[in-house]
This record gives structure tokens, C-alpha cells and sequence, in this order.
RNA sequence: GCCCGCGUAGCUCAGUGGAUUAGAGCGUUCGCCUCCGGAGCGAAAGGCCGCAGGUUCGACCCCUGCCGCGGGUACCA
């Protein structure tokens, strides 16, 4: 019995008694969990709005609360209720019957472990419209740091969220490599260091393994920042130095040219060690459309013509933006130094990111008649294939009929940090002018709030603070200075961290699993900090807060999986087959009452608080999925790790010698590891066999 | 200027569609290993939920205004 199915029956009567009772119609019926278990498992404070409506339509003045007694009568007969009562001003709050509901519970955690199966085949209408969702879309010019690092965790989480609540799911990786960013790196290349892609190889191919590619042309990037103001990072740009830019740009966009040639080269090398990055993590991408595709297979010129067609992009022969193709918004007021218009094509021709942004969303809603060819990327360890999207006919792969098919999705998430809101409003808006029958609604811009850094993680890092930014609670990162913190290098610092903490621990471990282990422990460390705030909270970046094992952590809940699992170890094979027999088959005997007696009484409150936490896994995914808000599971994973930890400390299982009893404590601690174990999964972390 | 977000315990944050005694973690103080793993458990102290109005039987939550902080308003993303 799932705490849904349960509900979701009740809620149903309530509806239906109000009908015969009271001649109202509700459409959503609130259901609340009562703040204490003393109050019940389940309040419906519907009596207040049957009691405004009454009085609404027909004049009638009926107290909520005797409303409330004749709404809990009718409800009382419900089967796996215990009892109803009436509480407060007029609260419903509704009791179930401990025994059959942890037998049923028990009984089908046993069955079908796998929380998502059963509602994936319940609900096939919804899983045959395919969700698509995009994260990670790191510009392909320089490491990963932690901001990127959230959007990842965040995207990869919520992705693993609807796949447990039985959605198919396409994740897709956007690679920005005709943008400015990548422009900006290639100058450095070409005109700082005066290169060319024979002596970027070589280079590449000589540097060592701690210092790999991408933090080449991190610091790179941050070397042009200062080359185009003269080594003066307080200047202002120089337009001749910038003119190189935008030129590199064309070049680029144009293709087949030696400054193409090297972008290539730079933004495919860099986007392997972004994967590489991401893998640590357990993160991978079905597909990888490149911006560069948009361009050359003219996804991007077809979008343009029906732009122009639909008037939601206009032509500016004079003024400011002389020369650009620009969208026409009232996302706010222009001013003398802020135009009210998007430029969506620069006045050298080059296509800004939104341009080419509502070229891919339209063919992500498969609205735009073309698609890209592919050719395989990266073959994960479980043998999974990382697509990426080629211009090349001759290369695809599929002429044998394995072509993948990607796009067309029904509903597209788009994980993208809310700097950059405004942008993603402009793009709403040109997919809503060139695809009406979708409309705006279609794409959701998953938002999620910057990761900047503690002013005490700059001073780690050696930046120095003006004593005005020294007052500030966080400080912005900046790609474009080199200031943050690279993912690569935090993940092995935690890496070490809990290396160091099992081996002394358990000296006896295999330095390989010693090593699984302390990857384990760093990987829950870091998903779960990224995800315990909610999405709208600026994360202040902290290295203490970070690399925690303690409190609130991905390793606290962890452990307390870990402790579940060894009671399992220890527990003898006999006593495990008899507890399962015992709670998991109805009626058998005075097992009813027997486990009603045991959940009974102020100890058996305790325990049945375990339960009835452990049994809403299911709803709180259901309304991450609903909210995207991944940090609501993160919490329920604690909450279930914190109620165990109490729960093993009050009781003791393998030692308890009343066998009915017994087998109730094995019961509960079984589907707390399992609830807890699932939750971890569908947030990214394992559970190792010892910490 | 305009648009968006945020003001809850010393600090960092939860609080989902309005309701009974506003919750965590960190920090502070004090306890707990003859007992399935102390990365743990318990207890204490700590709150005009930014301010002022409004709606309501009832507001941390909804509405309006104000104050403070952050972000955006690029021919960057």
C-alpha cells in the first residue's frame, strides 16, 4: 500500500460525501499531515472551505465544525482506517489502521521494490510523451567550476525524479561552441600566445594529467580577459583588441577555415573533459547538439525566415542598433543606456545565443521539420552512448538503420541559471511567434540561483577583497577573471578527505575499495550539499560547509543506510523469513493483533512515525517532479536518515526477544533501508557496503 | 528607471494549496559507548517570521505600500 493509494481514496469520498451531503462541488481536495502523530495521519481541512461556500450559496450559516462531524462520520467506514476525528476549529483528521497498513506496505516493497514501476505502467498516457531535458550546457572554452557543477547535479537529479515517476526522459547537453566565449579563448590562443592547431596539439599532448586541457585554457581565458585591456584588469576594453574578437567570431561561425578548424579542436577537446568531469559525479547525456550544427544544417536560417514572417524580429537601419535583426520586448522599460530591444543577429551577420537558442528549442518541441545527423561520443562504462550531432552526412552513423531519433519531445526542461531569465524570455518569446500551436508553455525554464563563493572560501583561495566586497555576505565567481573553484579540484579534495576518514576507520579495507568508498562518500558529500537548498537560494559557497560529513549531509544519510545494512548482515537468515512471514501475510493467525499491540502506546507512536515516514517516498516524488525541485527529496532522504538513526537507537532489533515484536523492528528497519536506499538513488548517491 | 528573486534563531537555511505548540543543520552549553557501527543519540539556551496597512472566523504564507539586500536590463551566456 502505497500512502497515495490510501489517500488518494479518501480524497475521493470526500469528495463524493460533500456532493450527497452538502450539494458542493470541490475540484481539489486539500490533504494535509498533521503536525504530530497524536493528531492523526492524515487532516482534511475542508470543513472551513465547505463552510465559506455554504454560506456563498445558498446563505446558509453551518459552523465548520459540525460540518467536520458529519464529513468524519461518513468517512469513519473507509477500509484501512482506524478511526476519524474531529479537532480544532473544524479539522478532520483521519487515523489508519497501523497493521494492515504496514502489512500492506511491507508487503509490497517486497513485491515490487522498484518504487517508479508500478505508477510507470498506471499512468502510461503520460509516459509516452517524452520529456526532454537540457543541463549542464557548459560554454565549451574552460573547466567546470562549482556553478556549473549545480546546474548538473540539479538537471541529472531531476532527471532521475521523473524517470522513478515513470516519465521517459532524453537528457541533452547543449554545446555553445560558436559563441563568444569560445571566440574569446581561441584569440588567446591564436593572438596572446600565437599558435596554431599543429602547436595547440602538441601542447595539449604535453600536459600532465593534474593539469589537463580545460584548466589550460581556464587560465588562458582569463589571460585574454586582461589582453584586451592591456594588463590593466581595472580598463576599459580596447575596441581595436575586441575587433579580434568578433572577427574570430565570424570565422568561426563560417567554417572551413584554420580559426574553425582550431575552435573545433579546442571545443571538442574541452567538452570530453567536461564529461569527464560530470562522469565523476554519475552524470551522463544521451545526446549533444552542437550549436555549430544549428548553423550549418540551417536549422538556424529556417527559424530566422519564419521569425521574419511572424514580424517578431524586425530589421534596425539606423540608431544604436543599425544593421542588427532585433526582437521588439516590453520585459522592461528601455532607458538611455538599456535598449528595450534583443539584438538576435549582430551587425557582422554572426547569430547571438538566443537566435540559435530558438532554432534548437523549436526542434526540441520538433516543430521545425529538420533534424541533425549523429555520430557516437563517448561509450560510458554501463555501455551507455553519448550521441553528438555531426553536419556530416558521410560520418553519421545509421545507415544501417541504427540511427538514434532525439528531439520531438512533449514537455522540455531547460536547466539554466536565473541570471539569465531575460534571456530565456526572449527565446519563449520568438518559439511562441514561430510555433503558436505549443505556445510559450511548452519549454520550462528550470531556474536555479548562482553559486557564489564565502568570503572566507576567496581568502582560501588567495583572492584578494576590497574591504567593500569584504562585508558582502558572497562574492560572484567570474570565469572571466579565473575566480572560482573548479570542480575537478573539489572533487578530489573530497576525495582525499574521506579517503583519510575510512582508512582509519576500517585499516583492514582493500586500498581499491577503500578508494570506491571514499568516492562514494565524496560524491553523496557534494550532490547532496548542492542540493539541500531550495532552487531560489543563492548558494555561499564555503569549503568547512562542504567538505562536512556531519549534520545534514550526503555521508549522515549515508551511514545511517550503511548501519540498516549491517543489522541485515548479522541478522540470522531464519528470523529474517520469519519476521517477512509474519508482516507481510494478512491475517494469518493473531498476527494482526499482535503487530496492532506492538504499534500501539506511546512506544508504539515512535515506531509507527518510522513507518508512516518511510511510506511517503512516493509522494515527495511526486511532488519534486510536480515543483522540479529536487531539494524536497534531498530533505525527505534526510529526514528518513535522521528518523532511522533515532529509531536504531531506541531499539534493538537482532536482540529483541518477544518474536512478534521482533519481526516488526526487522519490518520497519527493512522498508526504512529500502525507502532511504531509493531516495539516495534518485538522488545520485550509492550506499556503500562500509564507511 | 524598469523587470525578477530574497528578508524566518548568533550563522546558513526549510516551512508545499491559510489553521493546533514556527522547524533543521552549524555554532554554544550539558549529558550518552558492558548494548545491532559515536560520520551517531538526547537535552538546554536561542524567534515582534524586515516594517506598516488590508482581506479573512484565522496570515510567516494572500493583496498593497515602504525599507534593505542580490541579480538582470550586452552586437556575453
Amino acid at each position: 500500500m502505497k500512502t497515495l493509494d490510501l489517500q488518494e481514496t479518501l480524497r475521493e469520498r470526500v469528495r463524493r460525501i460533500a456532493l450527497e451531503k452538502f450539494n458542493i462541488k470541490l475540484d481539489a481536495i486539500i490533504a494535509e499531515i498533521p503536525p504530530r502523530t497524536e493528531l492523526g495521519d492524515l487532516a482534511f481541512p475542508v470543513a472551513f472551505e465547505l463552510a465559506k461556500r455554504i454560506k456563498m450559496e445558498r446563505g446558509e450559516k453551518l459552523p465548520p465544525r459540525s460540518i467536520a462531524e458529519e464529513l468524519g462520520l461518513a468517512l469513519e467506514n473507509t477500509e484501512g482506517v482506524s478511526r476519524v476525528e474531529v479537532a480544532g476549529a473544524g479539522y478532520i483528521n483521519v487515523f489508519y489502521d497501523r497493521a494492515t497498513f504496514l502489512h500492506r506496505f511491507f508487503h509490497s516493497l517486497q513485491t515490487n521494490g522498484v518504487s517508479g514501476e508500478e505508477k510507470a505502467s498506471a499512468s502510461t498516457a503520460s509516459a509516452s510523451d517524452k520529456i526532454i531535458v537540457e543541463h549542464t550546457n557548459i560554454n565549451p572554452n574552460k573547466a567546470a567550476h562549482i556553478g556549473h557543477l549545480r546546474n548538473a547535479v540539479l538537471g541529472d537529479t531531476f532527471v532521475r525524479i521523473m524517470r522513478t515517476a515513470g516519465h521517459t526522459v532524453e537528457v541533452q547537453n547543449y554545446v555553445d561552441n560558436t559563441g563568444v566565449q569560445v571566440a574569446d579563448v581561441i584569440v588567446g590562443f591564436e593572438h596572446v600566445e600565437g599558435m596554431t592547431l599543429e602547436t595547440v596539439r602538441e601542447l595539449d599532448a604535453s600536459l600532465p594529467p593534474e593539469r589537463p586541457f580545460d584548466y589550460y585554457c581556464w587560465d588562458l581565458y582569463a589571460r585574454v580577459g586582461l589582453f584586451y585591456r592591456h594588463g590593466d584588469a581595472n580598463a576599459k576594453e580596447d575596441p581595436e583588441r575586441l575587433r579580434l574578437r568578433s572577427e574570430t567570431l565570424r570565422l568561426i561561425e563560417e567554417g572551413d577555415n584554420p580559426t574553425a578548424d582550431l575552435a573545433e579542436y579546442v571545443a571538442t577537446r574541452v567538452l570530453d573533459c567536461h564529461l569527464n568531469t560530470m562522469l565523476r559525479l554519475g552524470i551522463s547525456y544521451d545526446v549533444l547538439p552542437r550549436e555549430s550544427e544549428i548553423l550549418h544544417l540551417h536549422f538556424w536560417d529556417k527559424a530566422f525566415e519564419r521569425l521574419r514572417e511572424t514580424n517578431a524580429i524586425r530589421y534596425e537601419a539606423e540608431g544604436r542598433n543599425a544593421g542588427c535583426w532585433v526582437m521588439p520586448t516590453n520585459f522592461h522599460a528601455s532607458t538611455d543606456e538599456h535598449e528595450a530591444d534583443k539584438i538576435i543577429v549582430r551587425s557582422n551577420g554572426t547569430v547571438t545565443y538566443a537566435g540559435k537558442d530558438i532554432a534548437y528549442q523549436l526542434w526540441k518541441l520538433g516543430r521545425l521539420r529538420l533534424d541533425f545527423y549523429y555520430k557516437p561520443f563517448r561509450r560510458y562504462p554501463n555501455d551507455h552512448i553519448a550521441w553528438i550531432t555531426t553536419s556530416d552526412e558521410s560520418k553519421a552513423v545509421g545507415a544501417n538503420g541504427s540511427t538514434p531519433n532525439f528531439g520531438g519531445g512533449g514537455k522540455i526542461y531547460n536547466v539554466i541559471d536565473s541570471r539569465q531569465s531575460y534571456t530565456q524570455d526572449i527565446v519563449r518569446q520568438g518559439v511562441a511567434a514561430v510555433a503558436p500551436e505549443v505556445g510559450a508553455n511548452a519549454s520550462i525554464h528550470l531556474s536555479y540561483e548562482m553559486v557564489a563563493l564565502s568570503p572566507a572560501a576567496c581568502q582560501e583561495l588567495g583572492i584578494e577583497l576590497s574591504t567593500e566586497d569584504q562585508k558582502r555576505a558572497y562574492i560572484e565567481m567570474s570565469g572571466r577573471k579565473g575566480l572560482g573553484v573548479k570542480a575537478d579540484d573539489l572533487i578530489t579534495r573530497l576525495e582525499m578527505v574521506a579517503k583519510v576518514e575510512v582508512s582509519e576507520r576500517h585499516p583492514d579495507l582493500a586500498e581499491a575499495d577503500a578508494t570506491a568508498t571514499a568516492h562514494a562518500i565524496a560524491v553523496g558529500a557534494l550532490r547532496y550539499f548542492l542540493l539541500k537548498w531550495t532552487r531560489n537560494s543563492v548558494i555561499a559557497f564555503d569549503f568547512k560547509e562542504a567538505l562536512s560529513f556531519e549534520g545534514e549531509t550526503g555521508p549522515y544519510c549515508q551511514y545511517a543506510a550503511v548501519r540498516a545494512n549491517s543489522i541485515f548482515r548479522k541478522l540470522d537468515d531464519e528470523v529474517y523469513a520469519q519476521a517477512t512471514k509474519f508482516v507481510s501475510q494478512m491475517n494469518e493467525g493473531d498476527a494482526n493483533a499482535k503487530i496492532t499491540d506492538v504499534l500501539g502506546g506511546e512506544t508504539g507512536d515512535e515506531l509507527w512515525t518510522m513507518i508512516a515516514l518511510a511510506a511517503r517516498l512516493d509522494e515527495t516524488i511526486a511532488q519534486s517532479a510536480a515543483q522540479a525541485e529536487p531539494a524536497y527529496l534531498a530533505k525527505y532522504a534526510f529526514q528518513l536518515a535522521r528518523a532511522f538513526n533515532l529509531f536504531y537507537h531506541r531499539h534493538r532489533i537482532i536482540a529483541e526477544e518477544d518474536a512478534a515484536r521482533r519481526s516488526v523492528l526487522v519490518a520497519i528497519a527493512d522498508v526504512a533501508r529500502g525507502q532511504l536506499t531509493r531516495s539516495l538513488a534518485t538522488l545520485g548517491i550509492q550506499v556503500p557496503e562500509r564507511m
